[in-house]
Order: structure tokens, then sequence, then C-alpha cells
DNA sequence: TTAGTTAGTTATTGCACAATCACCAAGGGA
DNA sequence: TCCCTTGGTGATTGTGCAATAACTAACTAA
């Protein structure tokens, strides 16, 4: 018989060991079986913790969202300017799909698009929540002469978002073959360059 | 007992059917079962026409390839230029995807990511030609002075499909809610401009 | 007309998986 | 010390699904 644990514990146990076999076998292959074999228990004793299996992947789905928002706040809390600092949220998102591989994995799966709608809810509203922030610090370069003031912030705001899913598909795809960060920080400069281009030579600075 | 064809005809009956339900209920919810149902035959009866499951999937992806194939071409052979071209290539794309809404959801699906590397090679491929399509315009835009030619042809064509992309997962998680084209237009416009800005910039047209 | 080929059929198998049931033991208040 | 709450267990059930087996009937070419 397993060790007892008091539920709190257990409960955190199961969704770390899902979001861990989530990515070594691919969110779908995630059975109860696996996580109670993962997690040093009987298959029946996960639902002791969690009434159906929905329930374990929104709770997933609590761990990533506290996770990313933390990151989030950390960059805001920092004093630095508008541009920066939407270069440093796209890198710590980058940095939490490199840390967290499942996630990019979970936002195609059968389990989001299909069984479990309240999961789907809540990564919408994150991405949602992501988008805010981003769109926010754009408006602030602008306001700062930093970027162009011709595009409204959040067709911007959908451009870097579209930088970053469109690499975390092209590394899902490609088997993770490149580093996530660091392909990301090279088209990261190239279209905040873009960007920032016509607010420079609007102002006359940085012109070549 | 279902009308009697030749197998040509229930391949491609199939096939078709298969996309259609793949919208319909989401890729992995296709069995064997609603297939044959669909189709007016049997469940065993599909077994005669692939001999598993996978092979359905690959069928269906070399009918997607195909199309897209076709559609590439057709842009590629009208006299028109090269960021013009890369306009319609864009635009091509969003249609196709609008037109066979499968097509994320089969991105996003168990199915490619777990089940079937034969389907994820090949997706990958074809994401791997779009990608060599735009950059080869891209390199002739840049060429002929109308796009900035500091930039690496093969990020900018990455930029390009990672807008695509981005919209048609959030298109995918939004439930559909906008029209992709139409949201598509406005965006690919706004990166066109971007990178069509230093380029004038540096040849002193289109300066305001 | 008949024989061979091939598109069908019904019945069945075997597996994977979520979920439930009835029962058991650890261990901290009273 | 007793007891009762709670985290566990093994056995089982029901379902969904791909795939196979054994058989049948429709076309086609000689």
């Amino acid at each position: 018989m397993a060790l007892r644990r008091t539920a709190e514990e257990r409960r955190s146990e199961i969704v770390s060991a899902a979001l861990r076999l989530a990515d070594a076998l691919g969110p779908d292959r995630l059975t109860t079986e696996v996580i109670a074999a993962e997690v040093g228990v009987s298959q029946p004793a996960i639902f002791r913790h969690f009434r159906t299996k929905q329930a374990i992947w929104l709770a997933v789905a609590d761990n990533v969202a506290d996770r990313m928002t933390a990151a989030w706040d950390d960059v805001l809390d920092r004093p630095s300017g508008p541009v920066e600092r939407i270069g440093e949220l796209v890198s710590a998102q980058l940095r939490l799909i490199e840390a967290t591989p499942a996630i990019p994995a979970i936002l195609f799966s059968r389990e989001l698009h299909v069984e479990n709608e309240g999961l789907r809810a809540r990564f919408l509203e994150l991405v949602g929540r992501f988008h805010q922030t981003i769109a926010g610090e754009v408006r602030r370069a602008q306001g700062e002469g930093e970027m162009t003031g011709d595009i409204d912030p959040n067709d911007i705001a959908f451009l870097l978002i579209g930088l970053v899913q469109g690499l975390a598909l092209r590394w899902s795809l490609s088997r993770r073959r490149f580093g996530l960060e660091a392909e990301g920080a090279r088209l990261l400069a190239v279209q905040l360059t873009l960007l920032g281009q016509s607010a420079a030579a609007g102002t006359g600075k940085d012109r070549s």
C-alpha cells in the first residue's frame, strides 16, 4: 500500500505527474492508470482526489495559468521601458513553454478541443489575458514614440502572439529540433525592428 | 446491402467523408464506424479499401497536399509582382483553411502528434514547401527593392507563416467566431506595410 | 454460362480505459 | 482505548473502438 498523504499533497502530486506525462506520452495517452503508476498509488485512488478525469485537466490548467500569470507580473514589476518589456514578456512565455513542453501539446489536444469545454475556455481566457498585456505595453510604447503609431495596438499584439504560436507549432511539428527561446529571440528582434523603424523615421532618430 | 462501387470511387468517398466528419466531430472522434455510416456501408467494409485506419489519414493528407499545391501553383502562374503574390499565397492558404476547416484541427490532433508519424511527416513537409515558396517570393521582392533587404528571407517567411498559424489557432480556440480571410487580410496588410517601409525609405519612394 | 475476382455482409474478438463498489487500515481527538 | 474520519485497495463493469474471420453476391472476361 502506498504511503498515506494528505489530500492536498496528493492533488498536487497528481497535477504535476499529469503535466510530466502529458509531455512524455502526449496529452491524449494520459490515462488515470499511468498517472496512478507515476504517483505510486492504485488507479482508483485517483478518483478519491478528482471526481472525474476532466477535473484533473482543469486543475492542470489552473496550475499553468498561475505560473504564466506570475511570470507576466514579474516582468511588469520591473522598471523597464515598454519595448523592452514586450521582449521580456515574449521571452518569458517561450521559456515557460520550453520548461513545460506539454503546453503546446495541450493546446493541440483532443481533450481541449473536443472533450473538455472548460479546459478550452480556460486557455482561451489565458491567451486573451496575454494579448491584453502585450497590447497595453504596445500602447505605452506608441505613446512614448518608440513604436509606430499607425497601427492598432491589438493588431501588433496579434502579430507578436502569432510569432509565439507559429513558433510553438513549428517546434512541435519538428519534434523540438531547435531551441525555442533562441529562435524566438531572433524572430522577435526582427519584428521589433520592423515595428520601431517608422517611429524612428518619424522622429528622425536611428536613421541610416 | 450498399450499392456496389468501384474501389476507386469508394476510396475517394471515404476520404471526403473523413474530412467532413473530422471537422464536424473533431479528428479524434473520427471512428471507422461513423465513416462507414456516412458513406453508407458497414464498418468492416472500410477495411476493404484501407488496410488500417492510419492509411485513411495518409490518404486525407495526400488529398489536402494536392489541393494546397494546386492553389500555390495557381498563384505562381499569374503574372504579378512578388509582394502581390505573397499576399495571394497567404490569402489562398486562408481560403483553403476556411473551406476545409478540419485542417487546423488535424494539425492539432492526437492522430498527427502521437499516433501517426507518417501523417506528421507529410504535414511537416507541406509546411516546409509553403515556407520555401514564400521565401522565394520574398527574395524576389528584395531583389526588386520592394521589400527591406536587411532581413533573412527565411525569417520573413517564418513571420508570415506565424501570422497564418497564429490566426488559425485563435480561430480554432475561439470556435471560429471571426472570418479567417478577412482578419488575415488586415493583419497581412499591416505586416506587408512594415516589411515594405524601410525598402521605400531606402529608395526614397512612398515616404510621408 | 460459368469461374474468378472483388465489394460487400454479419458476428465476433480483444483491448484500453473511466468509473464504481465493497471493503480495509492509519492515526489523531474524545 | 476506542472510534470515526479519510486515504487507500482489489475486483469488476460497461463502453468504445480497430481489426479479423467466415461467408455472400455482384460484376466481367473467356
